[in-house]
DNA sequence: GATGAATGAGGCTTCATTCAT
DNA sequence: AATGAATGAAGCCTCATTCAT
């Protein structure tokens, strides 16, 4: 039972090296361009292995996208300033998603496929219909609409007028079709804030 | 030349025809569910009549997307309030691409399956550098910022600060995440132009 | 419609070429050793073809089996003494199966092989089940145990006294465990008789 | 060389174990579906220990049968009436056989596999070309034979006449094709006699 | 001796594309 | 011009066997 750090180290690593190589295909070539020889040729593992990990190529992808969300979650919480203001904390949720995906695109492209798929369309409805969020996100935009500070409108779409904006500026980065720096980023972030706030 | 219009029509026909079939059973299927036996017999043509009309698959998504893409700025120019203030053009759009998505979620689909293919991002890419830009819009929003009613940002962003949530809605309505009415499609387009305007 | 019988022999000539590869194999490998690609080899066809003509592997193999079974009703059928006794109806009957097997070994390792297979198991019930037997044979015990000349023992067990040896005498000249000739097979005919008579 | 009886019965132990599991599986889901990590798990010895008792799989498979086979032999001549009629004897034998089935339906599944497959085949041949045959029965057909009492047939006729029945049966009732008393296999087996005797 | 993670050849099936009719 | 049967490369997955621990 106590195989020592060691062994654990190892099969983790192995597990993390097969994530790790079906985020980087998958985000330069689509599902489509992303046969399972080659997830486990860049993995450099054989094919059967990835099978010990996953019990499907599907089930790989869910289990990559997972791990992502639990990363991106992590990102925006980090240094967030629960004590301030409603503002304060929309532009640092902002700022820092933004971040996230600028600081490794290939997470961007995978997430973007991702949610563009049959996987992650029933996630997402999965989702709702459990009503699983991503909890401070949801509680900023309640508290500002009880303060009268957000716009009365369904947290569907304070999250369409957030994220959407945020998500597209990204995605024009990172192919390069327009290229940004800090303050044009603040200054979009803010631009969302005035969509939201009353 | 002209061998007679009847001729021409059934040309035409057979290949609107191909091209609606593909246009479905994307949107429904994703590129991954869609193959050309299927396309062919939803359009009740034979494999090989696709090949007459384009050159590859691939050729095929693309040219379907191309038609879309047309019918999109047709329905946006339609009763386009060219004389009116720049505030009402904004949201003449905003609401005029919001109702096209929502008549028809197959386009929809199928336009955002495309932008999120190695297809869509190629074909942005050759836009940008070649300008071609879908000009009213660029119009209104340049003309906005002249006269210092709409933000100093880029035009990128302007478009991301605009289109993204847009989109996003739609998606949600779509995907019946969330269901959409004439009050709320208004109110969040008019939240888009407080995103944007000074 | 009426395409010539010349392209509806051509086409018939090729599913009866793929019946015919996937008999020979899996008589001489079992159904282990009869690989796709290897059939497709053998019929001189691409390994897509078989699938125009067959849903899968498993369809293939229970339509060779259907095949084999409509040859060997025919031949027991052939100058069946329809009016003569109980006694020489079932000698041929016996006669006719021993010869048709021993004309071909492949046919009846094949037949098997089916028999013994999760295919056959499930046929068999679902035979029994819809009560579709082979007719003449059942017509033959069913006068022969009400004109008292046959054992009144079940259907299923005057099979077994029946088919059980010449089955097993088949199997063993095949393999070349024994050698048959007539007079013995005409002996161990009468010896089932023997088993099944009054 | 003694190393203490109780390693030598853990050794034994594991080694029953195993082949009690690859009996279980290879009964139920033919060698198709049964894959040594399955059998292994089924046995609760990793699937390396079994390569430590057998050199392959068809090793294991091989070494399952020969298990079965002397069991059944055993089971045949377990009351044995060596001193009583010809008769008497096959009686004995053929109702023994048929009990030894019926009363573990797994062990009889494996061995119409067995019988069905290359090994089997193989092994049969190897057999009859070294005469070595089990024995009792021979004799009895022999002795019989002499006697005039049963017909003047090859012994591997005789067993054809006998056993083929039989082995039919099993498999019916097994397959709950058809349900089997004591009666009625008694009634076989006397159909049988008749089969074989003068 | 025992373990079970790792291997990779090989099996079944799909589907874009071609070409004889 | 239209047809659709034929092709075969390529995808996903399984599983007998090995070997480091």
């Amino acid at each position: 039972m106590a195989t020592g750090s060691q062994l654990i180290m190892s099969k983790n690593d192995k597990r993390e090296e097969i994530v790790q190589a079906a985020l980087e295909i998958i985000a330069e070539n689509g599902f489509h361009g992303a046969p399972i020889v080659m997830i486990a040729e860049r993995a450099s593992v054989a094919v059967g292995t990835i099978y010990r990990y996953f019990e499907s190529k599907d089930d790989l992808v869910v289990g990559t996208y997972d791990c992502l969300e639990r990363q991106m979650l992590t990102s925006i919480m980090t240094h967030y300033p629960e004590l301030r203001s409603i503002r304060e904390r929309f532009l640092h949720a902002g700022h820092r998603l933004v971040g996230y995906f600028l600081a490794s695109p290939m997470k961007f492209r995978f997430v973007e496929q991702f949610h563009n798929s049959p996987y992650g369309v029933a996630r997402h409805r999965d989702r709702i219909s459990n009503k699983k969020g991503n909890n401070i996100v949801i509680e900023m935009f309640e508290e500002g609409r009880q303060q009268q500070i957000i716009k009365d409108l369904p947290l569907s779409i304070l999250y369409a007028l957030t994220f959407g904006p945020l998500i597209e500026i990204c995605r024009n980065h990172i192919f390069q079709f327009y290229e940004l720096d800090e303050p044009i980023i603040t200054r979009t972030v803010e631009a969302c804030w005035d969509a939201v706030r009353r």
